[in-house]
DNA sequence: TATTGTTATACTCTATAACTATA
DNA sequence: TATAGTTATAGAGTATAACAATA
């Protein structure tokens, strides 16, 4: 995904940019997606004031400490950013940044001598511990307080489909033709 | 949501966190939460990649113009806001680049002479109603595809409820004291 | 040749603070 | 004094392209 076609992904051409055609979602699905994006945008701002104001990182950095706790051991660079960042150079900037401040480790990988390795050091380990049940507590104070349990194992069920159907979707590396010209 | 809290320095006391005695989530609730997070970020990402091809726009910008085509008549820069941008500086920025691009106009308030009205162009109308398909052929084909009609209401309420709470919810101007856990 | 990762660079966006002007 | 909005500016982050090294 990062080294990835997501930039030539001209996801959809066939409908004239006429608002005539196109079979429009139901309202009641475009209100979901509207307020999907919104809710979780608001989520969003206030899980980053508080992984600043108690871990000093960003979102992206807690994804990637994340990614590295829950591994089975070291990552290469290009599995750490999977998902998380979208171009090499930001994920080495991002690396770069976590090394900098002693939480990642990286060392060459014996399998490729091409790849880099990249290790959750004690401190990086010990940071993701300090600041989860802070994140945890946003979330639920946010998230899951007007939810009951029902909800949020539809919720987590319906995310999870809609995340693999997105994973599997984007062909990644297909590289279509670029075509697309013609602004008309 | 913009005038609210995010302006004054203090930015932080979010929804307060004590590491000590947190209740942590049930391991499903961490999960759903992580797996809403990452979909909505991958659903973003493609959602920027059409708007930027089609129109030229980023989601904010979109979303302000959304705001606009909705409301019942031009709104201040404050109500415009809302949700959307979360610093007066961020807003004044965005605007002026619509505004550049003929999107928006900009014009005083007779109500109130500190207050500046923002008001659709009939360019700002064009471009939206041209971007909207692509849009929400997008949402479609990657949030919606994977889920019955049954998940889609159930989504639209579960966030809608949380979006909602949300709302109500900081006071944003509590300051709770900072308390860090920082030694010395 | 394709892939992994880094670097250099330009650009976009955000946020703080200082400022103007109204209420 | 408080609020609405702008400006100046600094800094964080991202992406493109060029690059080196390895497969």
């Amino acid at each position: 995904m990062y080294g990835g076609g997501v930039n030539d992904r001209r996801t959809h051409p066939p409908v004239s940019a006429d608002t005539g055609d196109v079979q429009p979602l139901d309202p009641g699905q475009l209100e979901a997606y509207f307020v999907l994006l919104e809710a979780v945008s608001l989520l969003q701002h206030q899980v980053e004031q508080q992984l600043r104001a108690e871990g000093d990182i960003t979102y992206v950095q807690f994804q990637l400490l994340a990614r590295l706790v829950h591994a089975p051991g070291p990552l290469t660079m290009t599995q750490l950013a999977d998902g998380v960042v979208y171009s090499r150079s930001g994920l080495t900037y991002q690396a770069g940044l976590l090394e900098k401040n002693g939480l990642i480790a990286r060392g060459p990988c014996p399998d490729d001598d091409r790849a880099t390795l990249v290790t959750l050091t004690q401190a990086g380990s010990d940071l993701f511990r300090r600041v989860l049940p802070g994140h945890v507590e946003v979330s639920r104070a946010l998230l899951f307080d007007p939810l009951t349990d029902r909800d949020v194992h539809h919720l987590g069920d319906i995310m999870t489909r809609v995340r693999d159907h997105m994973r599997t979707l984007p062909p990644r590396s297909a590289a279509p033709r670029k075509r697309r010209t013609t602004p008309s």
